[in-house]
DNA sequence: CTTGGTGCAAATGTTTTGCATAAGC
DNA sequence: GCTTATGCAAAACATTTGCACCAAG
């Protein structure tokens, strides 16, 4: 059984910018969010080199992806924790509750499954759609 | 401030046979596996009425979606619940574990988000996959 | 007969990929 | 100089939609 090694990344100028594109902002861009916030700053990178980029960060716990309705989301917490998605104005936040761990292994034990790990996602409307929608 | 009413909906061959298709089976299908499924009972009916019955059987509460990586799934069950998904073969279950419904409270409070709901999903190995990986 | 639904094909939106070229290390 | 990464365009998917025709009530 032979383990392939991990193949040895470069620190390229477009990684870079991607990974401070994802970390200069606390609003978890989508891939095309993070595209058009690096061509800002460099005319050419292409969305293939962003969309390869932020999934190798991603996978490199540089950043962690949120699988979302829609699109991916990206979010420069890497540690586990839920959020919330506004349904009107699409924005998404951190949910300011526990992240319960326990649970994988619980759900292990019941079921067979390994390598179990869970991602929480709340759906409802911001304050601000709230407002908005009340006084229209 | 005039509510539309909603729209009346019609008993077609085709609902029926989606709805159907959904019914018949535990396996969370994707909106093309129920095409599939109901292309053997009606050679001609299309992807498109197979995508929309679907989103509006969801919306009626006869089945639920349930908003995965990859495609959306469909679930005979309308309670809220779990779900775990392999990463191996894609095979989704219902999680054996209680849904939490007083965290959609706590974090309306938290956050002044309103009509908050959750949806919770696994992923890991399915017993099947461990082995098969195992013995490789 | 009115309104909602269907079938078809085209469009949309997100993400991946093949390939020749460029550039880390 | 090996490899890995890039840019570009095309492809791959999942899903939605415009429109002319059909059918449920």
């Amino acid at each position: 059984m032979s383990q392939q090694q991990p193949i040895q990344r470069r620190v390229t100028r477009q990684r870079q910018l991607v990974l401070d594109a994802v970390r200069a902002t606390q609003k978890h861009p989508t891939a095309d969010e993070v595209f058009f916030a690096v061509r800002s700053q460099d005319e050419h990178i292409s969305r293939g080199t962003v969309y390869r980029n932020l999934n190798i960060l991603a996978e490199e716990g540089e950043i962690q992806a949120v699988r979302m309705r829609g699109a991916d989301r990206f979010d420069l917490r890497c540690d586990h924790h839920m959020h919330i998605v506004c349904r009107e104005c699409g924005k998404v936040v951190d949910a300011p509750l526990p992240y319960e761990e326990s649970l994988d292994a619980s759900l292990a034990a019941e079921t067979g499954f390994s390598l179990v790990e869970h991602a929480t996602t709340f759906e409802g409307l911001c304050p601000a759609c709230q407002e908005r929608l009340a006084t229209k």
